[in-house]
DNA sequence: GGCGTTTTGTTGTATGGCTGAACTATTGCG
DNA sequence: CGCAATAGTTCAGCCATACAACAAAACGCC
């Protein structure tokens, strides 16, 4: 278990390599792959050869090296209703090949494995306070909670492909160090080795970090989104994902998306981060709270039930900060040219009431917008999306090199 | 001339489609061209293959079908001072295959054609006042001086790759429309077949549309730039282009880098968007004259002269722009996690008196500035940089894919 | 119920492009 | 002048794909 293949630097499918005459069956492997995991309905080898452009003989072999290896299983066949021998429906293989995703959080930390079929296998969420908290400690105990789950996905057979580490934080993506989580009170260190995650056979298991808001992102195209959109994700902090043809857009150092300190009014309340009138001042959570008459430490559910009763202050408030999230966005949709954005964090149950005043700020400030049709939405993947989203990405690339696995 | 690859919708080369054995040719004709292309120093057979995995032998014949096909060129083997057979240098062909730049601007309009070595093989620019012009009239008068190009070069006997047009508005990539040029007066239309391009033998001439900030940021990287940076183009509008690993980055339909309408302040002054304190009136060209005291149609020759000499008001005025520009920047720099920002069009002249400023503000706005080094720079590729930047893009296509060409 | 039709999946054979090793070409050096 | 070193070429071998023929398993029609 704890495969081989995430060590390996990364097969030459599309890198900038020499192309030999196996780089055409780890690329056909994977056309094929993307091919049965794409589909909507099941496909079988014949159809494969259509949507590929292969013969059926080059699609048949690779079919049968994605069942061997693991990555698709074959459903017995059903008599269709018109002539001919009946065809072999190919699926994504379930509880074979699996993900992990990690997270450490303000208020929880968990762990969550997914299989190719997207199906959550196991899940676990712990609920704690770990603002400033000891990074070795809160890691310490992921790592513990990590293993167990680790070692149940292997006692089932399954084999783990590799895991991502979600943190609210500044995560530089090539020395996989952390450099800042203000809500955790975190800097500089180097979090996977304090995870101390090792495989029931005693075999590394490589975890990549990544930030929070990135990966809850990616947890969005398991839904019906555009395979281009941005996603926003509100809490203490403000994060956002770019992502553009299902792949979260990469920065140097993985440091782009900081929205929150987007200006919004030069002339606003002074930020922590030292400027003025930084986005998060207006729509981060504890300004939101704030300026609602809350003390900063209430939860969502308080703001919701003062929302469901009309409040004023609260709709006010609310109010307010939608007027400057769409400020912001509509700055990041003229930058970026994307037309659909996609709230997150707290912003996924203020969607209703901050929906109206985003869509109007945005409406004025893009300059595309007589053209295009703005689309703002609520997050569709649900609670703890970051360990989804991490899950998924690992199986992302599964699908993308499965030579790797055959 | 003017060939047919173009017109072909594109090679598979790193496309979703079928990867054959042919492809294999196309990959690695394109590795080898790259190599030839990218050396700063002239590279040998041997070297390629030692630069790109690949065998002596392989490499021998694909240099032999560049050479045949009239993309590289051998120089006269030079004696090395080590022992062993001399190597046959290998270097971008001159004067063969060539790329056509357009443009539509404000005050000129011109034609330009550069070879794969990156010299200008004619130029042509001509002085107007297209402000409110009409585009059938404008756009003819260019097709005439495209068209004496066209034949000068074939009589010459190179062979055309294909032209970019650039204009100073939205254009949308896929439908190859002007949504809206506003300082020229034109909206909805087509400009390509507005310049009745053929090729001396009555063929067709590929032309693709776009925008003119971006292809100036291309033009950049003709020179040391990093292969991922942010090009700023101060006019009377301001552009943006956003260049991530040598390319540029698309947009849905190429509707991105639309900086000059970001908030620098909300109770600022009225944007002809009708929005309110956008970033072009801070620092549009327009507004930087108005606010030096100087008359909105002056040149900026003038406002050179004014800061040269010390003025005060000009001075300011420059200096309030630059904050203006350096909070916008920061935004971008927030979202986008680059690190480096290149000053074009009139910017490129005022950037010895923006530069401090710019760089003050983004050091206290960008989240990542304490980890990174900013970096702020005039744009090197001299004036008409859109001509250079479209015709070399016409020609990075042509090394992308050289199999079309051998 | 047999038989043609239709569609799926498999089994050869042919082909193109890369590798690897041997070979030729051309220099420097002792 | 002969040897070592480096560049480039030639040729057999291999591998993954295409193409075509074939086997398998259904439907339907008389």
């Amino acid at each position: 278990m704890t495969a081989e293949p995430s060590t390996t630097p990364r097969p030459s499918a599309q890198g900038p390599g020499a192309a030999r005459q196996h780089t055409l069956r780890e690329r056909n492997l994977q056309l094929v792959a993307r091919a049965v995991f794409d589909a909507p309905t099941p496909l079988s080898r014949a159809d494969v050869a259509a949507a590929t452009g292969l013969t059926r003989a080059t699609v048949s072999t690779l079919v049968d090296r994605l069942v061997e290896g693991g990555l698709v299983s074959e459903l017995p066949p059903v008599a269709a209703q018109r002539a001919g021998r009946p065809a072999v429906p190919l699926v994504p293989a379930g509880r074979s090949v699996v993900g992990l995703g990690l997270e450490v959080n303000v208020d929880y930390l968990g762990a969550r494995v997914l299989d190719l079929t997207g199906e959550v296998v196991v899940s676990r969420v712990t609920a704690g306070s770990f603002h400033d908290s000891d990074p070795a400690d809160v890691l310490g105990t992921l790592g513990t909670l990590a293993r167990d789950v680790v070692a149940e996905v292997h006692d089932g057979g399954m084999r783990l492909a590799g895991a991502r580490l979600a943190l609210p934080g500044l995560v530089d993506a090539r020395t996989a160090e952390l450099e800042v989580a203000p809500n955790l009170g975190w800097s500089s260190l180097e979090p996977v080795p304090l995870l101390g995650l090792r495989g029931p056979d005693g075999s590394e298991v490589p975890v990549v970090v990544a930030n929070e808001a990135k990966l809850a992102a990616l947890a969005e195209l398991a839904g019906d989104v555009p395979s281009s959109f941005l996603y926003v994700s509100g809490d203490v902090g403000i994060g956002a994902g770019i992502v553009v043809d299902g792949r979260l857009l990469a920065a140097e150092r993985g440091w782009n998306g900081e929205v929150g300190h987007v200006v919004v009014d030069p002339a606003g309340p002074r930020c922590s981060c030292g400027a003025y009138g930084c986005l998060e001042q207006y729509a981060g959570k504890e300004e939101i709270l704030r300026s609602a008459g809350l003390p900063v430490d209430a939860s969502l559910a308080e703001l919701l039930e003062l929302l469901r009763s009309h409040d004023r202050g609260a709709g006010a408030a609310v109010q307010r900060a939608g007027r400057a999230l769409g400020s912001a966005l509509a700055d990041f949709v003229n930058l970026l040219g994307v037309s659909t954005v996609v709230l997150g964090g707290v912003y996924t149950e203020l969607e209703p009431w901050l929906r109206d005043e985003v869509l109007t700020v945005m409406g004025e400030r893009v300059l595309a917008a007589p053209f295009v049709s703005l689309e703002v939405r609520a997050a569709q993947a649900g609670q703890y999306a970051a360990l989804s989203g991490g899950a998924r990405e690992v199986l992302r690339e599964v699908v993308a090199y499965p030579a790797a696995w055959v």
